[in-house]
DNA sequence: GATGAATGAGGTTTCATTCAT
DNA sequence: CATGAATGAAACCTCATTCAT
């Protein structure tokens, strides 16, 4: 399996570590890393703080990571499997475009309400360290550059309003759902019925791209 | 005239300067302090830079500010003309309200991309001071509130589709807006071409609210 | 006067203090730095140790020197004056070659006598840090330099025997003279009599260079 | 055979390896600790460095040695014949002694270039660690203990100027001849042309002790 | 009002050394 | 004999803030 850098792009010069007691203990510092940052905050969190967490020494903190940066890069690392295939299983491609599009947003909001806390963290870590900024970017736009080919896909099918354009429709859709899943969810501010959410953001999908036509 | 902290909601206790000469330092305090957070970042920007930018001394700096929270919402204070009244001059209230909802969208976006970098910072700010989230959210909220009332005005008056919660689509939509807006503008991801903007954001208004009804 | 870094060549973005305060400050940091290192060696003088010795604090240190390499330049600097110009006052011209010679080892050998912790600590230095070894390298080149132009005259005038080469001559003797120096006085090996050694010293030139010719 | 210990003066309780196995481990730790030190100098070794170069772990590293001094002791050990012994196989003694002079010296700048690296090391190390200067100090009075019996031997004879003082004479000879070779080989300053070097020192021996009489 | 020297808490980071496997 | 994960003391350095001039 490729390294945690490979992956965010973040660098890192480390290497995993080969023993059975190694990784055991990387992986608790990535667990407890995930717990302080969470609790308070990437800037806030401290090197102590997260080796406490996780029972060891500073030393030990640096034979795995190179500082706060890398260790924060693997917990995301940690938590892409959850955030990258958020579920999705059974797509009822027979019910109909709309039953797709409600599908896939309640799908993308399941997983961001799990990791609220996580996203809330990473977009505050996006604004701060350009190179998750690019993580983040790179994520967002896998994501709406799926839904465009969708959406380019339904007007082709003469299904969706043929005046928008593609790319930027999904962008502004797909900003318009995780946005919302970011104020709800991760700030706390609004309704947090999931369900209300995911109405709301399918209906002004659909409405949006003249589905129902 | 009342002071920053009241419209910011940052506690400050410095008075404003009652001199011509202390009222010029101040606001040469405010405009470097600009100038060095727009370049450096907030977490970057030490007071040094601000107090050598303004071609003064840390000591002068402390006359007038209480730290870098109260510049920066100095900073934030002094450009809220400039966002806040968006233009909307002559809006085209019998051009349809389609015409309404572009002309709002085209006033926010101009407002937004004049001051894209000030943007950017004040979201980078607001995810690491919960003080400045709540100014953003205070912000943010005004604005779909304000959006809210028209949807339901507009579906008051059979216009718009009454299946959509007006608060929570307000929400969703401004937020569309908003956030497509920092992405292109501040983030420099993705077209810069306004009217492109303009176009995409007010057709999803239409079509998501069905006005064409 | 030009500040340290471009005589030493030691790199410095500090600038010189310009208030009194600021100069006796930064002076007695120098001071404390040189009896520091003097005392404990380059390598196990700490910052804490020489600013305790200066009663101020650590970040007064740094508001002066970017570390312990620039303080070591600015003691290097201030020592520089009394090393520089070894006295050398009446020379006697017109006592022969011979006297000459022996006022200038004699010179030489005071001052180096005078500074001996220093001379040893500079030897350290030069051995870790490329930059130093420049600066003692410089300034070894520019002592050989006027003793060659001066074994050239006087094989110009017929006194000095002409087969040896003067720059590679000048320079071994300058080693000799500046390296049994290190030992006697820095190293504390071997006899510590001032006037032996400059009688050897003397001779082994007067002698080298045929001047009895 | 006895300890390296015994004969660099370092302590040492390490006891040498008795299997073929650790023989050949230990001396490609020396071999690599020479190659890193050479490479980074002696403070900027790592330990680590030195077992990845010898391709082993760090506990390996224990098992031999004590430290990173212990293990530069054993590096110097290892070059002593090649220093000690510089050849001088068959002096001529019967073409006069400017002819042993010189043959003394070109065997010794000979080993002295051929390991210059090290030396410079050696250097390097002998100011840092008092431990390493006695054993540079012992290497070098032997070599001046040495000279200094032949000088006054020469006087004996009347073949030299016996107004000199024999020791120390030896003692500023011998330095001349070895700080040349340091700063011609080691820093690579001034000439690299052994044969030239040669020249001047001999001259400079032979003229200074008047043996032309 | 303006100045800038002085402060020092508090974080980060390194690497020689140990020891259980 | 070989391994390499774990340790933690010890030093560095920053910069917001104070305050005497």
């Amino acid at each position: 399996m490729a390294s945690i850098g490979s992956l965010t792009g973040i660098a890192t010069t480390k290497e995993m570590p080969t023993t059975r007691r190694g990784l055991r203990t990387r992986e608790a510092l990535v667990k407890a890393a995930r717990v302080v940052f969470e609790r308070d905050g990437f800037l806030n969190a401290r090197l102590v703080d997260i080796t406490a967490e996780a029972t060891c020494s500073i030393g030990t903190f640096y034979t795995y990571f190179e500082g706060k940066e890398e260790v924060f890069a693997a917990v995301i690392e940690a938590a892409r499997h959850d955030m990258l295939h958020p579920g999705m299983p059974h797509v009822p491609e027979d019910e109909g475009p709309a039953a797709v599009i409600e599908a896939s947003n309640r799908a993308y909001l399941v997983a961001y309400k799990r990791n609220a806390k996580l996203m809330k963290l990473m977009q505050q870590v996006a604004m701060i360290d350009p190179r998750f900024e690019e993580v983040r970017a790179r994520s967002a736009r896998a994501f709406g550059e799926r839904n465009a080919r969708r959406i380019k896909e339904l007007q082709d099918r003469g299904l969706a309003d043929p005046t928008v354009d593609p790319e930027l429709a999904a962008r502004a859709l797909s900003l318009m759902v995780s946005r919302l899943a970011f104020e709800c969810f991760a700030l706390e501010e609004g309704p947090r019925d999931l369900e209300e959410i995911v109405a709301v953001c399918t209906r002004l999908w659909v409405n949006g791209l003249n589905l129902s036509a």
